[in-house]
Parts: C-alpha cells; sequence; structure tokens
DNA sequence: ATCGTATATCGTCGATCTACGATAGAAATC
DNA sequence: GATTTCTATCGTAGATCGACGATATACGAT
C-alpha cells in the first residue's frame, strides 16, 4: 500500500480518490444535504437526524473535515458545520474531467 | 451498520455511496482511466500499467463490476472491459444532484 | 468555582479492505 | 489430450473502517 498510493498515481488520482471515499458511506453523504439543506448550520442535530450515535456522527464529520469538503466554524460550545463550497467546486471541476474522459472507443463496445 | 444502512438512508443515497466508495481507490480511477484511454479494452494490461499483482487488479476490476461502472466481455481467454456507459451517465446525473443541493445558507458562512 | 450542555477523543470490537502468492478455470494452440 | 496463456478465486495477513460507550474538553450560565 505504502509503495503503491504515494509512487505510481497522480496527485490529482490521490486526491480524487480521497474525495470519493470520504463521499463513499451513506451517513456521510446524509450529513452533507442535512447541512445544506438546514438553514442553520448544523452542528449536534444532525445526531438527532441520524440513526448513529453523537461519537460516531462525530467521526464521519471528522472524516468529511479531514478531506477538506466541510468546515466548523466553533460558535460558543457549539460548532457550526458547512459544506466547503470551493473545496467542492474543485472536487467538480476533477469529476468532470474524470468523466469527460470515460468514453470507451474500443472494438467490442457497440 | 445493518441497522442504519438499509433503513435510514434513501436508496439513491446508497447507490451513490456505493458508486463513490469504488471510486475512492487510486488504483481503481486508474483503471478507470486506463480503459478509456486504450484503444483496445483493457484485460491484462493494466496489470503492466500499475504496480500492482494481477490478483490485486483482478480484484479492483471486479469492485467496479460490482457496482456497474465497468463491464467485462470474454474475448476467447482474454476477457475485455470497458466502462459502462449508461451507468457513469446515472451515476453523473446524481453527483450533479448532490452538488446542487449543497449550497449553504445559514449564517456563519459570508 | 461549579454545573450543564455540546463536541471531540479514546479504546475497543467485529467487519471490511488491500495486497499478495498460490491455485483453479477457461480457451486457443500445438 | 497436453501445453500455454489469461483471468478469477482462495486463503491469508495486516491495515483501516464503522460503530459504540465512556470519558475528556470547551464554554456559557448560574
Amino acid at each position: 500500500m505504502a509503495t503503491t498510493t504515494a509512487e505510481a498515481f497522480t496527485s490529482e488520482t490521490i486526491q480524487l480518490a480521497a474525495w470519493a471515499k470520504a463521499l463513499g458511506h451513506p451517513a456521510r453523504i446524509a450529513i452533507l444535504q442535512t447541512l445544506a439543506e438546514r438553514q442553520t448550520c448544523l452542528c449536534g442535530e444532525i445526531v438527532e437526524e441520524l440513526p448513529l450515535a453523537q461519537a460516531t456522527v462525530s467521526q464521519h464529520l471528522k472524516a468529511l473535515k479531514d478531506v477538506g469538503l466541510i468546515e466548523g466554524h466553533s460558535d460558543g460550545p457549539r460548532v457550526c458545520y458547512c459544506p466547503n463550497r470551493s473545496a467542492l467546486n474543485r472536487l467538480h471541476e476533477v469529476f468532470e474531467g474524470l468523466f469527460s474522459g470515460l468514453n470507451c472507443s474500443c472494438a467490442c463496445c457497440s
């Protein structure tokens, strides 16, 4: 693993994989959506929204924050999370690039 | 896990997470790109392209096939893999939907 | 200072992932 | 039929994930 990841793939590929991995759990997608839907930036309201323990939600939030997809501003005793628009835009771009390159021109595909 | 995944999230969320999870490894992104770049649908050429053992590549191919992102036609002794355009299009749509919904309107975001 | 609320972190456990070598299966060729 | 080539699968080992309860930390309020 150590050998492969770092040496063989471009940093863009690694970055995209990291983002995709962060989105690779239903709870984290739901968290992103909840963050965006609510008027207020969420904090522990997510815990009420999802059937997960507070520790688990905090873990998922950390995973999203680690790859930059969300931000957390602390607001007194509570923390206000938001989608990070610029990171999401970059992700969007890289994703578009991936998609546009994924046509297949081989013989066996009609 | 059993309780959460099946009951609490929409099937679209679960599907999107599964796709994202499949893209959540640099090798699998590289495989998708290689499949698309090469004129011929790839098979074991991917093994030469990547610094991974044949068994590992086969495993990654299976992961991508399991979520429908690629297809494999057997062509004599070899197998010809291609990106699955219709699945990728669906993924693209769902992703667009996710992105467009992810603006933040909370007070703390300027 | 103390209490109460809100989050984060720790420790743990079972499940899954990732990688590999070894082996089995399928199909063309000899 | 035997051989070769290509791919899939098995078995395994270590790493990471996902979930949780318990605990620590931060901070406003009393």
